[in-house]
DNA sequence: TTGTACGCGTTATCAA
DNA sequence: TTGATAACGCGTACAA
């Protein structure tokens, strides 16, 4: 690897002149330029990443913590992040969090230890303050995402949950429906308590009353989902119409209702939430509440390089959710 | 951010003691190197990663080029690479490749520019000799996953395809059928060639014979298996399986069975490739030809961690596939 | 067992 | 417009 030293020395110019070029820092005369962007091809010279870290302070690259980068929810959102940092000549450097405060931690230690410019973190097991701690206090600007942290508001970027609830809840109640169950996700997650606020604002504007029995909390994951919709059928067996908080826990729900012998969507409607891929498949496929997630990436992306270079880049920070007809809603015929 | 100089102060002894204790490269005596640690703690000192790059010529980040991260395929891969980077201390750092060559070239060049320690390169775009040429003269050491070069053989993570082509045919035959047809990836892969050459091996030693009027090629997605098997049903609507190259292809193909009023699996029995998250969703759930892209991913990293420290972890480098017994795929009586 | 001093490759400051 | 030179922070011979 040719260092600056030996295209200086081929191009019969100080090093300097030659990082000049590189950078455009400063006008440099054109035959010199010339002279020195030749010595670059004939060497295949490219700049040490380190010692140019170490110059500048800065390394180039983004540190992004999600839960499991492998998941088709995070991986929609972390692909929004990687075309916004592509488009920007940054580079991604990516570790999950599992969900667990511990791990979020070393992660964002990790990524912090590696001298990232910045970092978009979605963490889940993390407390406000440590947040709060690490956007305040933390060495590099820090963007959150899924996580609407009041105090620190401008650097997150959000679903509107409560909002998308109560769209969930309303679709159904315009198809009829009344006696509407809801899954909900971990209710000490901010996510799952604001979609069930919404579920309930519109049950109650609607005047078709909020009763708890309705409601089983569950895990967000196909196998909690399943679960809970045996126990709504035993214990409000009269329902018409299911909302869960999000797609995974539908799907688990729809193959506990198949096997009660209750059809989709012909004796209970059902409703998810996030519209991952997995919604276009499923069986009827699934009526679901959007969230777009890799929009949301590109905003958390930009909202950082406005953190990083300074620039008014439009961000929407509250992204509103979006309801996608398919089959698994019908109509109540009385 | 405290620096070696200043933890060297505070614990009064010189700058190279306290590198000394960090790295364990040479004893320290038990005093000084307690003395050096509160000094550490109390400063909150984090070494410098530019600065030690610099000096080590070591970056501590791997890095991962693969056709697009946020898909559930290539998700899972990338799984089990990053497993084996945490447990290594090791870092990744991420870069679409789009299958393009152009784009997986700039993506290489990037990560490699970034200095990472090592590679792992799933390429679809570029070309045999590109690839022997990076393994053979590139900057860092790089581990292939996907692709078969025998040049290179020993860098190579890949599956048994042939065999998995094979396997699959011959669970079709075992049922009773014998009219199998075959929708396949794009022929300029091997992966999909080879499937097809597994497929037509077994064919031809039950006796089956191959007909080529029953294999059409396609393009590893939805849509194109959903045309492909449109075709498939004009030309040889005698069919009783079909096996296809991926489980993208066979998601299609099911919907376009049914919109023809086949049913899966009473009319036409269905096989998949690859097992990714989706076949547990359709309906029916689909029996598929397994890939373990996790252990797969792990087995790309220790490979390459073998390269990287020269010790000499067992690594698999050729998976066998597994089959799955789902619901898609019914015996024949006659 | 510990300290001194240099080199790693770049950018930035200052002077010419 | 260009060149010398001093950081940047660490690891590591070499010396003590």
């Amino acid at each position: 690897m040719a260092t600056i030293r030996e295209v200086s020395r081929l191009a019969r110019v100080s090093p300097a002149t030659v990082s000049r070029v590189l950078n455009g820092t400063t006008p440099v005369a054109p035959p010199t330029r010339e002279r020195v962007l030749q010595a670059v091809a004939a060497l295949d010279y490219t700049p040490n990443a380190f010692a140019r870290g170490l110059a500048t302070n800065r390394s180039g690259g983004i540190g992004v913590t999600v839960n499991e980068v492998s998941s088709p929810y995070f991986g929609a959102f972390v692909f929004g992040v990687e075309q916004v940092a592509r488009e920007n000549g940054l580079h991604l450097m990516v570790s999950s969090g599992f969900a667990d405060a511990q791990s979020e931690r070393t992660s964002i230690d990790f990524l912090l230890s590696r001298r990232c410019d910045g970092l978009v973190v979605q963490a889940e097991g993390l407390a406000d303050e440590d947040l709060i701690d690490l956007v305040r206090r933390g060495p590099a600007p820090v963007v959150l995402f899924g996580r609407a942290v009041a105090e620190i508001e401008d650097v997150c970027v959000v679903m509107r949950n409560e909002r998308g609830g109560a769209m969930a809840a309303e679709y159904l109640l315009a198809h009829g429906h009344r006696r509407i169950a809801h899954v909900t996700g971990p209710l000490s997650f901010p996510d799952a308590r604001e979609r069930l606020q919404g579920y309930r604002r519109a049950l109650e504007a609607a005047g078709a009353g909020y009763d708890e029995r309705y409601v089983v909390e569950s895990d967000f994951r196909e196998e909690g989902g399943a679960r809970a919709t045996a126990r709504l059928l035993e214990r409000v067996p009269d329902l018409t119409a299911i909302f869960y908080g999000n797609d995974q826990m539908a799907a688990g729900g729809m193959r506990t209702l198949r096997e009660h012998g209750r059809d989709v969507p012909g004796d209970v409607s059902v409703i998810g939430f996030d519209d991952v891929f997995l919604a276009r498949y499923l069986t009827p496929t699934l009526t679901t509440v959007r969230q777009p997630l890799i929009d949301m990436g590109r905003a958390a992306a930009h909202l950082l390089l406005n953190r990083l270079d300074h620039k008014r880049r439009e961000v929407v920070h509250r992204f509103d959710p979006e309801l996608v007809e398919r089959q698994s809603v019908a109509r109540i015929v009385r």
